[in-house]
DNA sequence: GATTGATACAGGATTTTTCCTGTATTTACT
DNA sequence: AGTAAATACAGGAAAAATCCTGTATCAATC
């Protein structure tokens, strides 16, 4: 039977106290985990790695004063990709944690986890890839289907009445307004009046305004 | 210990063979399902179900003739917005499967799983609400970091040099072609013949059309 | 040394967009 | 009946965008 490999570990935490916990609990769990080095932000971070001392895993905070998780997984993609990040931290708000793997992270776990599911993730992130919870792929799976910020789509569409939330997805187009008119049965002027009222609504100063509202807001399927 | 209720299901799909084995399948898994009807295809489904007959859970395939699974789940989701989708496809095309979790199915199943799968994953549904495989979540996380075509976007970028890119980032919001000019230390005319370039380039008509095609393949973040 | 291609730029015209002010009609409310 | 708000529309003008043709420079290629 092959002795398993070490895995090698850093952590970047702000607090020192927790950092220390989370060792604790790794080297109980399983005795094959190194931890190659700590850092208590993302400027931290970028001191202590070089290519000597690269870990396969880096397990990382968000919240952090200095140079923040999000900051830091970016410039860790940019210099050192190979090197996978699964992220600890208290934030369970589905913008952040989609945010974070929209950056790649290979998985993200809550503070208040049982640490069976701390070696659980480490294990599958040697091994699958990736470690994502139930937890993560539902928010995960939820803010694909509302575009993003269901309340901020619904708050825009609430702003606009019928005509002009016809208007608009024909504005996300490359017909003129002279087109638009025709095709919704209307005079040129009240197209006109429909864009400088959106403008003022929507607070924009030209049509690609609108149409990067709408695409932002999910008001219109590219 | 109460007696659990039956779960209802339907089954779309264009292939008699293959559903009648996966009634059978699912007849020896469990007791405590009941198939209240079976459609061949998305009509067929409009034509045979109604509110007296509504299951809790659609099996829909997504290749059909006539009307096929997406059109399918988007109906659904206009009319019967509570049943729960589970596809059975043989597609394991990132694309697809992307596609469908944003209509909001919740699980994805090939067609080549093991009978035990099926039973998790109804269960699942039934439970938690979803039942997303790792090979699902896999592909899902992937789409994200890529924006969505990975290679549709490496092809568009390609089509440009790199003061055409800074100059579609620009034009991607309200500064007019003067300002954006200022801003590139360029001339207003040679803006101009960025434009122009791009607009044969990337097959657009109007700088809406830039703005648009430049968040489709993923060029400019929102 | 001539040619080609890419790049930056101009003049000038046309179309589209944007903006401002103002009117007629309808609906709803007092 | 009188008023207010919403809706559709106009005239007219200024700014921006679009389009076409043409030139100058530079570097690479033959």
């Amino acid at each position: 039977m092959p002795v398993p490999p070490t895995v090698k570990l850093a952590l970047v935490d702000d607090h020192t106290l927790f950092r220390k916990g989370l060792i604790s609990l790794i080297e109980m769990v399983s005795s094959n985990y190194t931890i190659v080095f700590e850092a208590d932000n993302g400027l931290d971070l970028q001191q202590k790695l070089n290519s000597d001392n690269q870990p396969d895993i880096i397990l990382m905070d968000i919240n952090m004063p200095g140079m923040d998780g999000f900051a830091s997984v970016q410039w860790l993609n940019e210099h050192f990709p190979l090197i996978k990040i699964l992220v600890v931290s208290m934030i369970e708000k589905e913008e952040t944690i989609v945010k974070m793997l929209k950056l790649g992270v290979k998985g993200y776990l809550c503070k208040d986890v049982e640490p069976k599911e701390l070696g659980e993730a480490l294990n599958a992130i040697m091994n699958k890839g990736f470690y994502y919870t139930d937890f993560i792929t539902g928010k995960l799976v939820h803010s694909l289907q509302n575009g993003q910020d269901a309340s901020a789509k619904a708050e825009a569409l609430n702003l606009m009445n019928d005509r002009e939330k016809v208007f608009l997805q024909l504005a996300c187009s490359e017909f003129t307004y002279n087109e638009i008119a025709a095709k919704m049965f209307l005079s040129p002027k009240t197209i006109d009046g429909y864009r400088n009222s959106l403008f003022e609504k929507l607070n924009v100063k030209s049509r690609v305004g609108l149409a990067l509202y709408a695409v932002k807001h999910g008001l219109v399927q590219l």
